[in-house]
DNA sequence: CGTATTTGACCCGCGC
DNA sequence: GCGCGGGTCAAATACG
């Protein structure tokens, strides 16, 4: 890592968020929880239910016969409910991570809510001062389904005029193939003498696949570090001037498994070189590390949203201020949702003094830089709603982590009075935010996003592991942890990218 | 010596 | 068809 990265990222950071161990609960909760009590139970009850097993392995020569057959159904009792528990555990695993998912998702949600509840309050500023929350740039990580990168239905298109990769370098040739098959597809478009039903319905798929390929996220903030860490590995791959900006752009590749068709560029704002331009583009095929988790969720959701909810949502088509409206009277920091040809780009603006730097608390925890992209990557995705230009704008200053790390505390901590800045109606709120919610479908198509983009994150990497992997993360989750109902066809793009918004 | 970075060349899409 | 700009490749170079 480069020695002048910023690591918002830490171990610790993750450590006090609490998302790594939250996860992984493995085996040890039911060997530990379980068997002591249900076995007990369960092995006295079944010593009427089984008479007989042949699992035991207890010493029969010593024992007598009654209490060699009581042991014997003992043990196999106790086999049986080890594998009950076990079965339970991974269920309740399953469950603990779907209700983290659908947590985080109500907090970004409540989130909005605060924000256009303070609009209406006129109290938003003073909320702002009280708190000083800090604001740091975190990068959103691509999670979306690897396989979708992959899909070798077009490849035959794809490779057609560059000599047949090296393959030391073929997950780059593949991203590119990717990359052209999209236009390629563009091209594909059903001829002219297709029903206008079929064409329309084409078009309309092809479209919503181009967007799931391409779908950005971009984020400005500040910062003097040459790159922002984000747990990830990338290497750099090339760098262009681009016009209008005497600031060259680096292009970065991830390496941190073979393959990783994930990119990020970075580049520096003309305007001011202390901003700090970032675009993820691309999705891993490997397991993130779990610094690289945490956004990956609400990014995915927030690129989701934005595909699936915003663009299809008769609110956001018939009312395209319904964003505006919302958060935007804070327009100091701004989450741009694009959602104009050819991709929609998630574009986060963090670079406003008030969520940077004026905002910052004397000894900020890291888990309070978990939540605020989180916040606005969700809140984007949830009420971004293209407006004639394609872009909508969403405030991001309430979501320098004021609300969404006190409803973290608040949670977390068992001491409601010390979040006295919280709304006493919190209860009601996140009642009504679930309401909200569970009655959105596109937020829970976001939701299922984001809980697509974890297991995605986390799926084992395929390619064979070669040196650019070195570092990559080891662990793996179970699969059975991924059987989570989630729409494909909306939680795909989890693309993220940095995109500079000039202003 | 292996790995990462640099940088000029190249490819591609798009607009004219 | 041509030029432009964005993006990528890959040989050369730097670095540890």
């Amino acid at each position: 890592m480069d020695m002048h990265e910023v690591d918002f990222f830490s171990a610790e950071t993750m450590k006090a968020v609490g998302r790594a161990e939250t996860f992984d609960l493995g085996p040890k909760v039911p060997t530990s929880c379980i068997k002591k009590e249900d076995l007990t139970i369960a092995g006295l009850n079944l010593l009427i239910a089984n008479a007989r097993s042949d699992l035991s392995t207890v010493d029969d020569a010593v024992l007598p016969a009654e209490d060699r057959k009581e042991s014997k159904s003992e043990l196999a009792a106790m086999r049986d409910e080890l594998a009950r528990a076990k079965e339970e555990n991974q269920k309740l695993r399953e469950m603990l991570n779907q209700a983290i998912s659908n947590y985080n998702a109500l907090q970004m949600h409540l989130t909005a809510l605060r924000q256009h509840h303070d609009v209406v309050d006129g109290r938003v500023e003073a909320t702002n001062d009280e708190h000083g929350e800090v604001l740091v740039p975190r990068q959103f990580m691509d999670l979306g389904l690897a396989g979708d990168a992959d899909e070798p239905s077009h490849s035959s298109t794809a490779t057609r005029d560059r000599p047949s990769p090296p393959l030391d370098n073929g997950g780059v040739r593949s991203m590119d193939s990717q990359r052209r098959k999209t236009s390629t597809d563009k091209v594909i478009v059903p001829p002219p003498d297709h029903q206008n039903t079929n064409r329309e319905e084409t078009s309309t798929e092809q479209a919503h696949e181009a967007i799931k390929r391409k779908a950005r996220v971009s984020v400005r903030a500040r910062s003097d570090a040459p790159m922002i860490a984000d747990g990830c590995q990338w290497r750099k791959y090339g760098q262009k001037m681009a016009k209008g900006n005497p600031c060259p752009r680096a292009y970065y590749r991830c390496t941190m498994a073979a393959g990783c068709p994930v990119r990020k560029q970075l580049q520096r704002c003309a305007d001011d070189r202390s901003i700090l331009t970032t675009t993820y583009e691309g999705t891993h095929n490997h397991p993130l590390p779990a610094a690289a988790m945490a956004m990956a969720s609400t990014t995915s959701a927030a690129v989701s949203m934005l595909l699936s909810g915003s663009m299809s949502s008769p609110e956001g088509l018939m009312n395209p201020s319904f964003l505006a409206r919302t958060v935007l009277p804070f327009s100091s920091s701004m989450a741009t949702i694009s959602a104009s040809a050819p991709f929609p780009t998630v574009m986060l603006d963090l670079t406003h003094r008030q969520d940077a730097t004026q905002l910052r608390r004397p000894s900020p925890s890291p888990a309070q830089f978990q939540f605020p992209f989180a916040a606005a990557a969700a809140a984007a995705g949830y009420f971004a709603v293209p407006n004639a230009s394609g872009q909508t704008h969403i405030n991001q200053s309430r979501f320098s982590g004021l609300q969404l790390s006190e409803a973290m505390e608040a949670s977390e901590f068992p001491h409601p009075k010390e979040h006295t800045a919280l709304p006493s109606s919190l209860a009601d709120t996140v009642t009504a935010a679930t309401a909200a919610i569970t009655a959105d479908p596109n937020f829970t198509a976001a939701l299922a996003a984001a809980i697509s983009s974890i297991i995605n994150g986390n799926r084992p990497a395929t390619a064979s592991d070669n040196h650019d992997n070195r570092s990559s993360a080891s662990r793996t989750i179970n699969e059975d942890d991924n059987n989570v109902t989630t729409n494909s066809e909306d939680i795909n793009p989890t693309n993220t990218n940095f995109t500079a918004t000039k202003e």
